[in-house]
DNA sequence: TGCGAACCGTACCGTACGGTACTGATCGGG
DNA sequence: CCCGATCAGTACCGTACGGTACGGTTCGCA
């Protein structure tokens, strides 16, 4: 296999080795925050030298929009092609949406990469958020969007605006769980509330936006 | 009058001098983010000198703390005593709470202790985090707590669950607002909506947990 | 008027980081 | 067998920050 094929499977116009690179950047920053994310250490942690992290990535602000990409196009979320949909179906579907939902937020490296790019947000005129949202944010939305849309079509859902009903399946998943990792709270505890939160969250969720009566 | 009574006013044993010091360390915050928020900036701003920084903080630890400790002594939030509550009014008490709620999130310094907590979560133990949370989210959560035990007291609402009520409020009427706002989204663009954000999140809540039909 | 405490302004020190330059080793191709 | 490219390792530079020390000033108080 070439360099070339692998470039394009990292899909980042990555060598391998850059990727093996990232990757040890983005375990520096899950274990010690972005005060460990400095360039020496990413250098003694991947064995590479400094001057090659700056060819390649130019400065630490690349590296780290580096990271961000490559860290998402791991993230691959398969559509749910959802032919034969009933409310029972849906309402599986919803949990599972649900779950996943928790799951990614509460993440190490999901974690960690908003951490960074919360804190960097007023010096670098969020382009790092920006990334984030596009990158990683929008995936999971349109997942969940498609899978809206197929409730709708199906006669199961129903609402005007796919957007504000999203907001309310988002914001009944999730709450302020999202807000209270990334302050600190320790993540290990709250997982194992999340089946119970998540089927909370889609009952309410078809309470508000299910057809069935 | 003197400084012990001014002292008490602060609410945190703080001289009005340092009390000064932290607002202008507040407005660095804001205005730069945590990048300039350097114990020579502070003292430039505030006309002070360092030396006073950590005579009086400690440390630079120390005088983050006492950001958030001053911040949140200056945001007292009013219980809302409703004796006579009915539908309407209970609606419109929901209503003003979503709009502060979201006001509150919003704000320029509530996003900037936020982000700063959030950048130091890794580092420190989550200390920041959880002060912030303590003084800070538990003053509106319980404003929010009494309101519901209002509402299903006057016979308005029903749930088993307070918290659980409460995480679906919340849930609603932040969405994904908050963490879009501390990365980067310019607050001022999304504020025009926050009245008609407010309507739906607290029609949704009406719609789950109110007992009219 | 003289004394002491508080404090401002500044100079200073050690450290750590981002970024650059240099040296030597490895390796593929002619 | 040699040439050029790539890269690891390291030394280096400028800068900026946290924290400390010191001289000069103000102000309350006896």
């Amino acid at each position: 296999m070439t360099a070339a094929i692998r470039e394009a499977n990292a899909g980042e116009g990555l060598t391998e080795r850059q990727g093996a690179v990232l990757e040890q950047a983005l375990r520096l920053l899950v274990d010690g925050g972005e005060k460990a994310l400095t360039t020496a250490g990413i250098a003694r942690a991947a064995n590479c030298s400094k001057e090659s992290l700056y060819k390649w990535f130019g400065d630490r602000d690349g590296l780290i929009s580096a990271m961000i990409g490559f860290q998402a196009s791991k993230v691959r979320t398969q559509d749910v092609a959802a032919r034969t949909l009933n409310a029972e179906s849906l309402h599986g579907h919803l949990i599972t949406f649900a779950k996943d939902l928790l799951e990614v937020l509460a993440g190490d490296v999901s974690l960690a990469l908003n951490r960074l790019a919360i804190g960097q947000a007023s010096r670098d005129g969020s382009k790092l958020g920006h990334m984030l949202q596009e990158r990683g944010r929008r995936q999971i939305g349109r997942r969940a969007a498609a899978l809206l849309e197929a409730g709708r079509k199906a006669g199961l859902l129903s609402f005007d605006d796919a957007d504000e009903a999203y907001g309310a399946l988002y914001g009944l998943v999730v709450s302020d769980w999202h807000l209270k990792m990334l302050l600190g709270e320790e993540a290990g505890e709250m997982k194992k509330g999340f089946g119970r939160k998540a089927e909370q969250a889609v009952s309410a969720f078809l309470a508000l936006y299910g057809t069935k009566r």
